[in-house]
DNA sequence: TTTAAATGTCTCATTTCTGAGAAATTTGTC
DNA sequence: GACAAATTTCTCAGAAATGAGACATTTAAA
C-alpha cells in the first residue's frame, strides 16, 4: 500500500508533467486521488518528485527496450520489437524524450542521467547506422532525421492511444509499417 | 514598434507556453527581452496573453494553410504542401495542435474556436480521404491514423529544427518522404 | 532639440502555491 | 473488534507569482 500510493502518485505526476512542467502539485495529487498532504509525505518538494519521475522513466524505459532488443537478432526485426516497446512505455517514453531534449536542456552524454538515456535510446541509432550499411534503409535518408523521425512516431502513436479510439495492437502495426517505409525500407 | 512590441511578446509566449503551460510571464518577458511589467500593459493577464496567442495561431496557420492548398489542384501535391506550411508555422502549429488535443480539452466543433481549427486542418483529412478513394493511399491504412501520423510528422521536424543541425529544405523534404512512404504512397 | 510615446525601475498589495504540524478518520491486519 | 499504519482534514506560515501605480529613462519622430 506504499509503496503502491508512491508509484500511484508517480504515475500521475509523469501523466500531468508531461503536458505541463509546472502543473501545480495539487494537479499531481488529484490526478493520483490523493490529497497533497499525502504527495508531500512521499516528495518534500516537487524536485525530487521529478526526480523520482525521472528514476522511474529511465527505469521502465530501459528494461523495455533492453528486453525489445534481446527479443531477436536481426536488426530490422530489433527495430520493430524496440518501436512497440517505446509505444508502450507510453507517456513514460514521452516524458522522458521531452526531458531530454527540451529547450534548456544541455543534454551532454557526461552527464549521468544523460548517459543513461543514450545508453537505452542509442541502440536505436546503432541499429539504424547497421540497417544503412545493409543497405537495407535508403542512403538518401539521414541517420539524424530517423532519430527525430522514430521518437515521432512513438509520441504519435501514443497521443492516438491517448485519444482512445483505436485498439493498441492495431495501432502498433500502423506506426511499424509508417515509420518502416518512411525510413524506405 | 507598439504593434512590434506586442507581437513580440506573443512570439515568446507562443514558445514558450509550448513548452510549459504554466510557466511564470517572467518566462515569457524575458523570452521577448521585456520587462514583466511592459508584458502586463500590452496583456492584463495569463488568459488574455493565451488568447491573443490562440488568435495569432489560428490566424497565422489559418493563412499559411489555405495558401498552400491553393497552390496545386492535385491532391497529393497539395497534401505535400500542406506539410510544408505546417512545418514552416513551426511552434504557432505545434502548441496550437497541442491546445487542441490536451487531455482536459473537449475538442468539439460546436466551439467558434475548434471549428475554427477544423476548417483549417479539417483539409487535410478531406485530402486524405480523395487520395483513399483514388486508391493512391493504400487502404489498409486508415484515416484515424494518418490524421495523428501527420502532425506527428511536423513535430517531429519542429524539433528537429530546433535542435538546429539541419538544413531546412532538406529536412522538409525528408518529412515528405517519410510522410508519403509512411501512408503507402 | 524638443516632445510624446513606450519602456524600465522600484514598489506594493493580493493571490496562489508550497511545505508541514496536529488531530481526526479511514484502512488493513491480526 | 482492536490496533497500527496510512491518509485525510484543517490549519497556518512562508515563498513565489501576479497585477498595477508612480516616476525615471529611453526611444523615435517632428
Amino acid at each position: 500500500m506504499l509503496e503502491d500510493t508512491r508509484q500511484n502518485i508517480i504515475n500521475a505526476a509523469i501523466f500531468i508533467f508531461n503536458e505541463d512542467l509546472s502543473a501545480p502539485l495539487e494537479k499531481v495529487a488529484d490526478q493520483a486521488t490523493v490529497t497533497r498532504r499525502t504527495l508531500h509525505r512521499y516528495f518534500s518538494n516537487r524536485e525530487e518528485l521529478l526526480a523520482a519521475c525521472n528514476e522511474e522513466m529511465q527505469k521502465s524505459c530501459g528494461l523495455a527496450m533492453k528486453a525489445a532488443e534481446q527479443r531477436s537478432d536481426d536488426p530490422l526485426v530489433q527495430l520493430e520489437y524496440l518501436l512497440y516497446a517505446a509505444i508502450d512505455c507510453g507517456v513514460k517514453y514521452a516524458f522522458l524524450h521531452k526531458l531530454h531534449h527540451m529547450h534548456g536542456h544541455q543534454h551532454v552524454h557526461k552527464d549521468k542521467d544523460c548517459a543513461r538515456y543514450d545508453r537505452t535510446f542509442g541502440k536505436i541509432q546503432h541499429i539504424i547506422e547497421k540497417l544503412k550499411d545493409k543497405g537495407i534503409i535508403s542512403k538518401l535518408i539521414t541517420v539524424e532525421w530517423i532519430a527525430i523521425f522514430f521518437p515521432g512516431i512513438v509520441t504519435a502513436s501514443i497521443n492516438s492511444h491517448a485519444s482512445g479510439n483505436m485498439d493498441n495492437e492495431h495501432l502498433k502495426k500502423l506506426a511499424w509499417f509508417s515509420f518502416s517505409k518512411g525510413i524506405g525500407v
